[in-house]
DNA sequence: CTGTTAGCGCCTTCAA
DNA sequence: TTGAAGGCGCTAACAG
């Protein structure tokens, strides 16, 4: 069932039916007809492995997140599978849990695949890697790097609004031992969001205490165990803000465990907004990323790369910025009474 | 950077430099020594695309599932993908959002990318797509489809012990009016989980009262809604079974909204046991699938068409089976006394 | 043990 | 407007 078959039984050359599928263009209408009946007749699909072979595109982007079990990047991966689909992609996901050589396999396996670029949704990043990368010409779109190249273009997220939005609203609910839990301090990513809090923090004149900044992993037991710590403290804080979702609701978990309840006692924080958020209980208060937007914007970036509109732009990378929206629901209250212990 | 680049350099032909990488049989260990160097000094991955082309193999499998946005999956995917890639294998993942054209359209990519298996872990399969398989001999693995055909295998859950024990649980603790939300029932496998539960209530003597089986989605909206219905009832339930953790979440959550409360108004027990269910307040009573379980198994039969170990093995489809466990946490309880409606 | 040759399925000049 | 021929990068006989 190769293009051979369609050829014969339309009584055509290959070429033709070659012609006739792509360029339309230069091919007799009635020719045509005749070739896409056997087509259809013949049920033909093109092996895309061939044309990839002699076209040189593979129409792949590959797609490396961090962890597709954080319901963040599955609702990303979608968003991404959704355009590229609809822009004739298929797209390769990969998830690294966190671990740089699983990353470098992961690149591996998409340079071997021949990928047209590649979305690289987390930070653990090797040097050496990004070298490859760039060596190569694939075309790449980071989010929070910070460091766009010649094919490498970057999507920022405008942490420092959200985070602020935040910090202001629980300000305004009376909290000033406000505690932060960090993503794993070696992302990139995740010292971004760290930055944001404490430096608006210190400019909103809250005195920063260091033991009320942890480090947790972005997931759900690593935002308990931060918490857990944080509970530990003389006096706890009481109000945290967690660097994405899962850990905000590991965090509650944590507090509820150790008797005490959300948010009467200690409000909680989120951020990325994940679907889930709203549905828990109580439900997360919380700074939202949109998927869509960052997905639809890091395809972009690919496609520009290899579609330049504008003459060099396929090597210039650009810096694209994602906005940040903060949405009140349940988990933050006014802060328990200064010196106010809950009986733990 | 081809493999001829590689062969130059090592002052050897192509095919030795072909050899030494695949069946480094037959090759004399110095010329070895020196096509090696050239591989690593170049660089040089080989293009997969060139390979899959000649040995007609793509080493890639497809994974289609119905809602990457569901836990469940993600965490079926990543178990998938780890057990394909330590086999040397990639796949391809779709997600068809519980509508069938999309699953064609999946199916299509599939086909075109040459995959050598296709796991089919939803159930809205149209007969004309899975002829089409059957047709270009396609190994395929289904969940809960329950036909087993030449290249087509199939997973059972095994649903009843999980839903019985679930059943008796709730039986002990004084249940007797107890209400079911099932999956869209276009899915086998929510159908499959659906008769379950009658027959067990059937068996147990609990008369069956239609009214208390409702359809849902298998999402939280869905679960909510449904559960909203629930309690427009004149005698509400006083527990509840969902067809999936996701679904319970949102039965929760309408417990909530309507002023009741988990589990002392309502028991609420789930299904899947996603990650999620043991941090969310009350910490979830469900049903658990195992995940890896499943991804090992729907690989295993995939692997299996493609490598026979017994003559005739790859033609003829197995029939594997999957174990469920029930795990109580805190969102069951006893029963509220009989005619008594809490305030709402 | 190693090189030469012939494709895999498709697209793309180059002539006709 | 169409066909013949060559080649994409690699592997698999078949000779040496």
């Amino acid at each position: 069932m190769g293009i051979r078959e369609v050829a014969k039984r339309a009584k055509v050359s290959t070429a033709t039916v070659s012609r006739t599928m792509n360029s339309a263009a230069f091919v007799d209408p009635e020719t045509a007809a005749r070739v896409w009946e056997a087509i259809r007749e013949l049920n033909y699909y093109p092996d895309l492995q061939a044309r990839s072979l002699v076209s040189g595109k593979s129409r792949i982007f590959g797609l490396i997140v961090s962890d597709i079990t954080n319901p963040f990047f599955p609702e990303l991966v979608k968003g991404f599978e959704d355009v590229a689909v609809r822009h004739g992609y298929e797209v390769m996901v990969s998830s690294t849990n966190y671990d740089s050589g699983r990353m470098g396999l992961a690149v591996r396996r998409m340079l071997e695949r021949k990928v047209e670029g590649v979305g690289i949704m987390t930070s653990e990043m090797e040097p050496a890697l990004i070298n490859e990368l760039v060596r190569r010409e694939v075309p790449t779109v980071f989010l929070d790097v910070g460091e766009v190249h010649h094919f490498i273009s970057n999507i920022r997220v405008d942490y420092a609004t959200g985070i602020n939005r935040a910090v202001d609203h629980l300000l305004s609910l009376g909290h000033s031992r406000i505690g932060f839990i960090s993503g794993p301090l070696r992302l990139k990513s995740a010292r971004v969001r760290r930055s944001a809090f404490l430096q608006y923090l210190t400019e909103a004149g809250i005195l920063e205490d260091d033991e009320l900044v942890t480090e947790g992993d972005h997931t759900i037991d690593g935002g308990l165990n931060a918490m857990s710590r944080l509970l530990q403290l003389p006096d706890p804080p009481t109000a945290v803000l967690a660097s994405n979702d899962l850990t905000a609701i590991g965090a509650m978990s944590a507090v509820r465990r150790h008797g005490w309840s959300v948010p009467q006692d200690v409000s909680v924080i989120g951020f990325d907004d994940i679907h889930f958020s709203e549905f828990i209980e109580p439900p997360l208060t919380t700074v939202r990323v949109s998927r869509t937007e960052l997905a639809e914007t890091a395809f972009r970036a690919l496609l520009n790369h290899n579609q330049p509109e504008v003459e060099g732009a396929e090597v210039h990378g650009v810096e694209y910025s994602i906005t940040t929206t903060f949405v009140i629901r349940s988990s933050t209250a006014v802060a328990r009474p200064p010196g106010r212990l809950p009986a733990s």
